[in-house]
RNA sequence: GGUCCUGUGGCCGAGUGGCUAGGCAAAGCUCUGCAAAAGCUUCUACAGCAGUUCGAAUCUGCUCGGGACCUCCA
């Protein structure tokens, strides 16, 4: 079964095929480094993570392109001010790049706390001012932009009368101009859709580069089109970002490339929805974002407790990248018992293996039709993932699989019950899925080696008073590490295990 | 106004024209000194109305509700 991947521009879900083969490229829109990213912005970027993960899963030799916007981007929606870091290194008095200094080293801090592998390349706008020019050039050569007073717009209207600029979101141009603001008096573009390539600065602007149009700065949207040109080609595999990308910056990229080289930038174009609060989006704008911090450290009115990031990795996991995912309380709370749950099967199922299975000894299924099961549940972890990775369908598989490794484990079903090919692939299954495509790890932090000590000692003495049945001294060992966030368990062959 | 998405059991959330998604919560039982964990069992839902069909939560239409985008935002 091939991989299936749902494409805006279709709107249809179809086979991935990639341009060459065993090789993919794929470009995601990064963030604006002018601030902290929000929850919001971070499950895009698990989203990405989990399809970059499983393409390499699959064998393929990604190039992974995410960039840093860290200059061109303006406040408001006129084409003129300032742009954001300029705005915020004024307020602070500060150097812009102190900003994107800042604010880029917090976000691969917090990709790195959520398990994201690093992208491929991961090429910042203010690096590629060069390759901007050339593009804008290129495309004014071509006639699609103009220029006034400096600034180069590009000219939406004509380029719609040789393609459709809407096509990405399925809209049409008159459609489009109905929905647009009325032009202020001050504007000078020509549509009320142009949008700029390159900006003028005036003299007082802290970010600024020398043009063929005079001192300026790059639009948004050039950025992108630029930077994955140069890393992927003027056609490559996938492009991704937030929906809330596609009917603008997307829907700007498209035309630039197409105006610039007479090529569509991407096959696939992928997009994740948005993460909400009560129904609502997470956004900047509305005040409304978790930020990471606020959540690992449980510092944030709305929040009962602190939860660890693979918590929230797994939260997201549940749902499908194309459905809004609501942030509550009790939402995450269940997320952090089930990933509790579910990780716990896994170290079991890793620790264990039954000694008739050793040495390499082949075994066959004590139960055909349990060992018929298993290898069905299994199959669907590559079934679901094939189908637009839908993550929510291989967990739900997983945690059907849950019982029966504890049944094993607690010697409720036999360990010949399985075959050893069986019980061998689910042991490769679940480590392939859980730590290399979903990217968890091991919840419980602080272990340094002296715990473990410390923790041996206490159950050798909760053992001892409960040999001599005085548990008082039994219970109260078992309360009070209870308290300290400590969870001690007895077993059934007397034996005693805990974990944070 | 335009372009779309969406409405699933107490909560979160997959999903397909006919077969129990799953997680959390809740209840009962087993195990256990007691707990916890674990196992077993119970809770069987798809906004409303009409239609298509042998059969629809899944397709169509209408109604009502929620949301996104069209303006900076993943």
């Amino acid at each position: 079964m091939s991989l299936k991947i749902y494409n805006t521009l279709t709107r249809t879900k179809s086979e991935f095929k990639p341009i060459t083969p065993n090789h993919v490229g794929m470009y995601v829109c990064g963030p604006t480094v002018y601030s902290d990213v929000h929850l919001g912005n971070c499950r895009t970027f698990i989203s990405f993570d989990i399809i970059y993960r499983y393409l390499k899963y699959l064998g393929y030799k990604v190039r992974y392109v995410r960039n840093i916007t860290d200059a061109g981007h303006l406040e408001g929606d006129r084409d003129e001010g300032d742009d954001k870091f300029s705005k915020i290194a004024r307020l602070q008095q500060v150097e812009p790049m102190e900003i994107v200094q800042k604010y880029t080293v917090g976000f691969r801090n917090v990709m790195q706390l959520l398990n994201n592998l690093p992208p491929s390349i991961e090429p910042t706008a203010t690096g590629h001012i060069a390759e901007q020019i050339e593009m804008t050039k290129q495309i004014m050569a071509n006639g699609y932009a103009y220029e006034v007073n400096n600034t180069i717009y590009f000219d939406v209207e004509k380029y719609n009368k040789e393609q459709p600029y809407g096509i990405l979101t399925n809209r049409k141009l008159e459609d489009l101009l109905e929905g647009t603001r009325e032009l202020g008096g001050q504007d000078e573009k020509r549509g009320r859709l142009d949008f700029a390539l390159w900006i003028r600065a005036k003299p007082e602007h802290l970010m600024q580069w020398p043009s063929p149009w005079g001192m300026g700065f790059p639009g948004w949207h050039i950025e992108c089109s630029a930077m994955s040109e140069k890393y992927l080609g003027k056609n490559f595999d996938i492009h991704g970002g937030g929906m809330d990308l596609a009917a603008t910056h997307h829907t700007n990229e498209i035309a630039q490339s197409r105006a610039c080289y007479h090529t569509s930038p991407a096959n696939y174009w992928v997009h994740t929805n948005m993460l909400t609060v009560n129904g609502t989006r997470m956004s900047k704008s509305l005040g409304n974002g978790f930020l990471p911090e606020e959540l690992f450290t449980g510092n944030h009115p709305l929040l009962e407790k602190a939860y660890s990031p693979m918590v929230v990795r797994f939260f997201m996991l549940q749902t499908h990248y194309r459905s809004t995912l609501d942030f509550s309380n009790e939402a995450l709370q269940a997320s952090e018992k089930g990933l509790k749950r579910l990780w716990e099967a896994y170290e079991l199922l890793e620790n264990f293996t039954p000694d008739s299975y050793r040495d390499g000894n082949e075994q066959l299924a004590g139960d055909t039709e349990l060992d018929a099961k298993v290898l069905a549940l299994i199959a669907t972890f590559d079934e679901s993932m094939n189908d637009d990775f839908n993550t929510a369908k291989v967990l739900a598989n997983m945690f059907e699989l849950v019982p029966i490794i504890n049944s094993i484990k607690e010697g409720l079903i036999k360990t010949t019950a399985l075959s050893s090919a069986t019980f061998i692939l689910l042991q490769q299954k679940f480590k392939a899925y859980l730590e290399d495509v979903f990217g968890l790890t091991r919840i419980s932090t602080g272990d340094d080696g002296t715990l473990d000590g410390v923790m041996q000692l206490l159950i050798e003495i909760r053992k001892e008073s409960k040999a001599k049945k005085d548990y008082a001294t039994s219970d109260k060992i078992r309360k009070q590490l209870n308290a300290l966030g400590i969870e001690l368990k007895d077993e059934k062959d007397g034996g005693m295990s805990w974990n944070k």
